[in-house]
DNA sequence: GAGATCCCGATTCACCTTGTAACGGCCCGG
DNA sequence: CCGGGCCGTTACAAGGTGAATCGGGATCTC
C-alpha cells in the first residue's frame, strides 16, 4: 500500500456531501490522511493549512468552477498534484482541465477502486516514488499485469472486458480472503449502483467461463457470504 | 477484545425498545460504554454530549430517515464511524446508505454475534487499531480462520455451512466453558427465532459428524446443562 | 450502423435450514 | 438390579433461500 512512515495527505474539494463522504471513507480506509472542503474558498484555506500532497477537485463548485481553484492552488505550490472530478457528460471540459494543470481526471459516477488506483498512480508519478511494487498480480497459474491490462492463465492469454477485469483484480487483491457481494458492488461498480440485481453473480459466471477453460475451478463460492479465490495447493 | 484502558463508546439510535435493549445489553456485556437514543433529535444531542466512537443507526426513525442523521453527525465529527441497521426487505437503500457515508450495515433480524463482530471490525478500521489479534481461533488440533471462513482439523479442511460455522465459532470463543442451548440460540441464531425445536441438537450433531471424522470427540455434552469443547489433553 | 458490452429478469438448480419422529442411552426410583 | 421416563442423538423429508446461467434489450464504442 502507501508508505507507512509518511502517509500521503489528500484534500477533497466537493460540495455534494454524499460524494465527499464516499471519497473520504475510501481514501481513509486506504491509509491516506484526508481533509475536506466544500467550496473553493475553503479549499484554498485548507490547502494552506494542511499542505496536502494531492487535491481531488470537483469541477462544479458553488462559488466558481474548479479551474480557477486549481490555478490558485498551483500558484502557491507548483508541485501540488490535482485530480479533477467531473460529471460524465461534460467530457469537453476534461481535456481543458488536464491542460490547465490537472494530473488526471475522474468522471462521476465513478467506481471506488478506480479512484484509489488513480490517486496512487498520480502520487507515484509526482512524488517520484520508486516503482517498488511489482505490477503483476499472481495467484497460482493466474497472472494479471496491471501495466498492460493483460491476464494470463497457464501461460494462455485471457481476454476480459473492463468490468470482468476490475472484478478479477479485486478478487486478486483480496486473495485468501472472502469478499461479500456488497463489497464487490461497492468497489468494482459505480457508487450509484442500486442493489436488487444479480450483476455480481452474472460476472462471476462470465469470469469462470473464461478462466476455468484453462484449468481447475478458481473462484470459490461461500454460500451466504461471498466469493474468494481458491486456496493454493 | 477491546482496548481495556479506553473502552469504546457506542451510541445506539433505535426506536423499537426491544431491539434497542438487545443491542444495549449485548454491547455492554462486551465491554462497551453504551448510550441510546430513540429519535434523530435525541441522537444528535446525545452524540454531542457523549462523543461516541461509533453509532448504530436505525434507518427508519420516527422523525425522519437515518441518512440525514448520519449526515448531521458526520458534519460535526468526520471521524465518526456509523453502522446502519435496516430491515432485510429494504435492500435497495442499503448500498446507497453505505455510499452515503456508512461504514457497514446490519440487516434485521440479526444474530447477536454478528453485531459484535461488525462493531469490532469497524472500530478496528476507523481507530487504526493494529491488526494485533491473530484472526485464527485455535483449540487443540482445530483452527478457524475468520478472514477466510475456513476451518481445519489436524490440517484437513472442514467444509461447514454458515450456521455450522457460527455455532462452532461461538463454542470456540467460549472454549473451556459450558454454553447452554438457550445461549447458543440467542447468540448464533437471529433474535426473533422461536424455540420449540431441536435445531441446536441437530447442528451439534452435524458438527460432530464433520469434525470427529478427523480425530477424537471434540464437543462435550453436559446433560441438562449444555455443550462445551472438551478440555485439551 | 455494427459490434461489443453491460445489466436485468426468469428459470433452474443446489444446498441449507428446520421440523418431525424414531431410536438409544442415562439416570432415577422402585 | 430392573424398568420407565427423559434427554439427547440422528435420520429423513419438506420448504425456503441463495446461486448459476441464459437470453434479450439497452447502451456504449468505434
Amino acid at each position: 500500500m502507501e508508505n507507512p512512515e509518511s502517509p500521503a495527505t489528500v484534500l477533497i474539494v466537493e460540495d455534494e456531501p454524499g460524494i465527499a463522504d464516499i471519497l473520504r471513507i475510501t481514501l481513509k480506509y486506504h491509509g491516506f490522511t484526508v481533509h475536506t472542503a466544500a467550496t473553493g474558498r475553503q479549499a484554498v484555506i485548507a490547502a494552506r493549512e494542511h499542505r496536502p500532497d494531492l487535491v481531488l477537485l470537483d469541477v462544479m463548485l458553488p462559488d466558481g468552477n474548479g479551474w480557477e481553484v486549481c490555478r490558485t492552488l498551483r500558484a502557491e505550490r507548483d508541485d501540488l498534484a490535482v485530480i479533477f472530478v467531473t460529471a460524465r457528460d461534460a467530457p469537453r471540459d476534461v481535456v481543458g482541465g488536464l491542460a490547465l494543470g490537472g494530473d488526471d481526471y475522474i468522471t462521476k459516477p465513478f467506481g471506488v477502486d478506480e479512484v484509489v488506483a488513480r490517486v496512487h498512480a498520480v502520487l507515484r508519478r509526482t512524488r517520484r516514488e520508486p516503482e517498488a511494487v511489482d505490477p503483476v498480480l499472481r495467484h497460482g497459474d493466474l497472472e494479471m499485469d496491471e501495466a498492460t491490462y493483460s491476464v494470463r492463465r497457464a501461460g494462455e492469454p485471457v481476454d476480459l472486458t473492463p468490468t470482468e477485469y476490475n472484478l478479477l483484480r479485486h478478487l486478486l487483491r483480496n486473495a485468501g480472503r472472502i469478499v461479500t457481494k456488497e463489497q464487490l458492488l461497492q468497489h468494482v461498480w459505480q457508487y450509484d449502483t442500486v442493489v436488487e440485481s444479480t450483476v455480481v453473480e452474472t460476472y462471476i459466471s462470465y469470469l469462470r467461463r473464461k478462466l476455468d477453460r484453462l484449468g481447475p475451478p478458481l473462484i470459490e463460492t461461500r454460500r451466504g457470504i461471498g466469493y474468494g479465490l481458491r486456496a493454493l495447493a
